[in-house]
DNA sequence: CACTCCCGCCAATTA
DNA sequence: TAATTGGCGGGAGTG
């Protein structure tokens, strides 16, 4: 009887669901099945059935251990399935009735509840994408394991395949160091670029191949000599490899999953099925390729792609060939990651420039970034980078077994290599300020201050990534611009991307008068040189103030500096990008009553397609320019802010002011000019376009009054989640950001989440498009105008504040609004102003999201010790100064 | 039956 | 030597 009892009742699977259930009440087991008695009673094992339950139950008997690890899991369980909380009842209860087994499957995790994808989903939930590069979070695995209630040796084959991604580290034992996602553009290119020189062409060429094994011949040899495996697969394990890595390490998890994922980077369907898959994996045994090893293969990717979907990189899909459908993922990751090699190859050259040491600071930095000693590979993938030294001397300098440590040392890295860029900055700063002048004098004395915007690299990645091409090329464009603000910025503006449209459509509002910046989202963005308030008659004295204020602000631009010239080359990025924005944010909080204001002269129009460039008003722009090129590398990785800044809206804003102007032939200096002379509040914007596709964000500053220049620096960093930001200043002291939604493009390569700033973890997460909006306001002005304006009137100038809602501004500082208001155009976020900025932040903004959104930057801000330090200095100092002592001090 | 993929043994590594 | 990692493949669950 009772064994026929307890099929009914715990027909299969039970087993499992019994541990639990035993777990919990060990005791209950016999009440369960109070006939089966022998079974149940002597062991707490609830599988008894299965053979391996059989076998499971001897051992416990034999190991302690083993009990001691049903237990736990057991107590874990109970996270896992709250579900099943009744389980042990209806346990109970099953005994009686037939239903019981209904019960049993509800209770019974089934199996898909104990997936590795379900699993990996509540590991990630756990931990921010993007975590703020001040925190490490480190991760422990057996703690993991015990809170979700899995062996341990689940949490390894999630762990291994983050690591291949670099979304973790391993630091020591049963210690993990968890990045987040902010490097996973980076690494994705990184594998792309493997993917290319190994697979290339196959995969491209043969989408399709069915013929597996026939191609998949052809494939291996093609593969195998082009690059080799390993090498490509060390990547994810540098050099040191060698030893350690070999036999065991080759067939890793962590090398299988790197090489799945170059198949999905390479294919151009970005559909890749599982046995093709697996015979490419396979390579080294080409030939033998026997079944079992094709089983195995084809199991160990199950396990991979369940991690990858988890992370929303790949999905399930089925292609049906001839044969008859086949199991297969399809990328739902990042797209193409646009400059890959280019970018990165600029990237070098822009590091180049730099001074040795800064470049050195590059290197590590982005080896930091990477997290790893990948960079030896990097550098066989580029060869063309000059920095191929100092990042091979990172990358061995690490030879322990794991990289971890490295990793560790990234956030140092990163530190020293936000410093140099800081520095890099300054002295690119200085140059441009020069050249800032010099525009100046030729445009218009009156040319606004400078202020800089610099994106800052937040990350190493970001440095990594560098578009710095785009950069360059924005400068120029920028220059020009100046010379012919409007026609540039009408191209700025059709070159910027949809989003621009975007802007544009909204632009009206925006700006009527105003000129806008745009730059391609960098994460960050620093401002530097002082806003100028519009307020102030004069440009410089405003900028000046502006500048402190802005450097207080965005911490980048030392105040001296960030007055007009200084301001203008502060440009350097030195704190990675989530600072920056934190900065920013804390500056609007703190200095709220500065009035940021980026006072996009007319050039900043001009710049669109420099984006980099933007920022800068003319006056700015030039120094964008100079300073790019110039310093180019180090700075300038934003150069991915170039192409990205997207004048757009600005320029065309710009136009309109100008035309509202009716003097100014000349660029968008002029307008600032004007604007600045003429409209002493109208706020003038910035906006800063994200890289179309990725989550970047843009921001628009404006600064009605204060026409500091105001460079920006693009950073080519990941662009932030958020998509725009818009940054009024209002008359004074505060300046709202505004971010608007970014597209979810998720055109640019840009990495999803590069961004570091926490902001951008929520909204990035989802993949790029994040579309959410992020509001920041200092204190809760943000520019009336500037809301009001995007919708109904840009016209009117200077409406000095928007009011934000309070609440948001001051506590936060920054909103996330849903994408839906926001979304994209400044406009949008003008309306969302109107609204009030009280209501707008909070409606949009999701709860989750409002949360993490506030938390990254308040964290950022408010966190940030020395964003805070600003507030008190902030005037006296600049952001920037602060952030520079800090690093100096701090690195050196 | 094919597809998935959980489970956990046990060897390789590491501490 | 003990503990940690993680390759591996049996075989269970699912459709």
């Amino acid at each position: 009887e009772n064994i026929f009892d307890r099929p009914r009742m715990a027909p299969k699977t039970p087993i499992k669901n019994e541990p639990i259930d035993l777990s919990k009440q060990k005791g209950c087991t016999p009440e369960r099945n109070p006939i089966t008695p022998v079974k149940i009673i002597d062991r707490p094992q609830p599988d008894p059935w299965t053979p391996t339950a059989n076998l499971k139950i001897l051992v416990s008997a034999a190991s302690p251990d083993m009990r001691d690890r049903e237990k736990k899991k057991e107590l874990f369980r109970p996270i896992e399935n709250s579900e099943q909380s009744d389980t042990p009842d209806s346990s109970q209860y099953d005994i009686v009735d037939d239903s019981t087994v209904d019960e049993f499957e509800k209770q019974r995790p089934s199996r898909k509840q104990k997936s590795l994808g379900l699993l990996c989903q509540k590991f990630l939930a756990r931990y921010p994408n993007y975590p703020l590069s001040t925190e490490k979070t480190t991760i422990s695995l057996d703690e993991v394991a015990s809170i979700l209630g899995v062996e341990r040796r689940r949490i390894y084959d999630i762990v291994n395949v983050l690591e291949s991604l670099h979304l973790v580290s391993r630091v020591a034992k049963n210690q993990y160091c968890w990045h987040g996602r902010h490097n996973l553009s980076q690494t994705l290119k990184m594998l792309q670029e493997a993917g290319e020189l190994q697979y290339g062409e196959l995969m491209t060429s043969q989408h399709k191949e069915q013929d597996l094994e026939y191609k998949f011949g052809e494939r291996k040899k093609e593969t195998i000599p082009d690059s080799q495996d390993r090498p490509l697969l060390d990547f994810s394990e540098p050099d040191c490899t060698s030893a350690s890595a070999n036999s065991r390490k080759d067939k890793s998890l962590r090398i299988m999953s790197q090489k799945f994922v170059m198949l999905f980077l390479v294919s151009k369907t970005k559909i890749v099925t599982l046995d093709i898959a697996a015979k490419i994996l396979i390579e080294e045994t080409q030939d033998t390729v026997d079944h079992s090893k094709f089983k195995t293969k084809v199991r160990r990717l199950y396990d991979i792609a369940n991690v990858l979907t988890s992370l929303g990189l790949i999905k399930k899909v089925h292609v049906t060939e001839e044969r008859g459908r086949k199991p297969a993922f399809k990328w739902i990751g990042p797209g193409e990651f646009p400059g890959k090699t280019d970018k990165l190859r600029g990237h070098s050259p822009t590091s180049d420039p730099l001074p040795g040491a800064q470049r050195g600071a590059c290197a590590q930095y982005q080896t930091s970034a990477t997290g790893k000693q990948r960079f030896t590979r990097h550098a066989s993938f580029n060869s063309a980078q000059p920095c191929e030294a100092t990042r091979r001397k990172v990358s061995s300098e690490p030879n322990s077994p794991r990289q971890e440590r490295q990793d560790e040392n990234c956030s140092k890295m990163i530190n020293l290599a936000a410093v140099c860029r800081q520095k890099i900055e300054e002295d690119t700063g200085n140059k441009a300020c020069d050249t800032e002048t010099i525009l100046n004098s030729a445009k218009n004395s009156n040319i606004t201050l400078p202020f800089s915007l610099l994106p800052v690299p937040g990350d190493s990645d970001f440095c990594v990534n560098p578009l710095p091409q785009a950069v360059f090329p924005v400068v120029q464009a920028d220059v020009p611009s100046f010379s012919l603000p409007t026609g540039i910025s009408s191209q700025a503006s059709h070159t910027s991307t949809p989003a621009a449209s975007k802007t544009e459509n909204g632009k009206p509002t925006l700006v009527p008068s105003q000129p806008f910046l745009c730059f391609p989202s960098s994460s960050l963005f620093m401002l530097c040189g002082g806003l100028q308030e519009n307020n102030l008659s004069e440009p410089l004295p405003t900028a000046g103030d502006l500048g402190k204020r802005s450097a207080q602000a965005q911490a980048a631009v030392p105040p001296a500096v960030c007055q007009k010239r200084s301001s203008c080359k502060c440009s350097s990025p030195s704190a990675p990008v989530d600072d920056e924005e934190p900065a920013a944010k804390k500056q609007t909080l703190e200095h709220s009553d500065l009035p940021l204001s980026l006072v996009v002269p007319k050039s900043p129009s001009e710049s669109p397609k420099a984006e980099s460039s933007p920022g800068s008003g003319c006056s700015s722009a030039v120094h964008l320019e100079t300073n790019n090129h110039d310093h180019a590398g180090p700075a300038v990785p934003e150069a991915a802010n170039k192409e990205s800044i997207k004048p757009l809206d600005c320029q065309e804003q710009e136009k309109q002011s100008q035309n509202k102007d009716p003097d100014e032939p000349s660029p968008g200096n002029e307008h600032m000019s004007k604007e600045n002379a003429n409209q002493p509040f109208q706020p003038q914007y910035l906006y800063v376009q994200p890289p179309p596709g990725l989550s970047s964000f843009n921001f628009l500053f404006s600064a009605n009054q204060a026409p500091g220049a105001i460079n920006l620096a693009a950073n080519q960093l990941p662009s932030l989640s958020v998509p725009c930001v818009m940054v009024p200043s209002a008359a004074l002291a505060s300046f709202p950001l505004v971010c608007s939604p970014s597209f979810s493009s998720p055109l640019s390569p840009v990495p999803d989440g590069s961004f570091s700033a926490a902001a951008a973890t929520n909204f990035s997460m989802s993949s790029l498009a994040s579309t959410t909006p992020v509001f920041i306001s200092t204190t809760a002005v943000v520019t009336p105008k500037v809301s009001p304006a995007p919708s109904v009137d840009s016209q009117q100038p200077a409406h000095p504040a928007l009011h934000l809602s309070p609440v948001l501004t001051r506590s936060c500082s920054a909103v996330q609004l849903d994408s839906p208001v926001c979304m994209g155009h400044p406009v949008t976020l003008l309306k969302l102003q109107q609204p009030s900025s009280a209501p707008l932040t909070p409606k949009s903004i999701r709860p989750a999201h409002h949360e993490a959104f506030f938390k990254t930057p308040g964290s950022l801000g408010d966190p940030v010790a020395w964003k805070k330090n600003e507030g008190s200095q902030t005037r006296n100092a600049s952001s920037v100064q602060r952030r520079l002592e800090i690093s100096s001090t701090s690195p050196d």
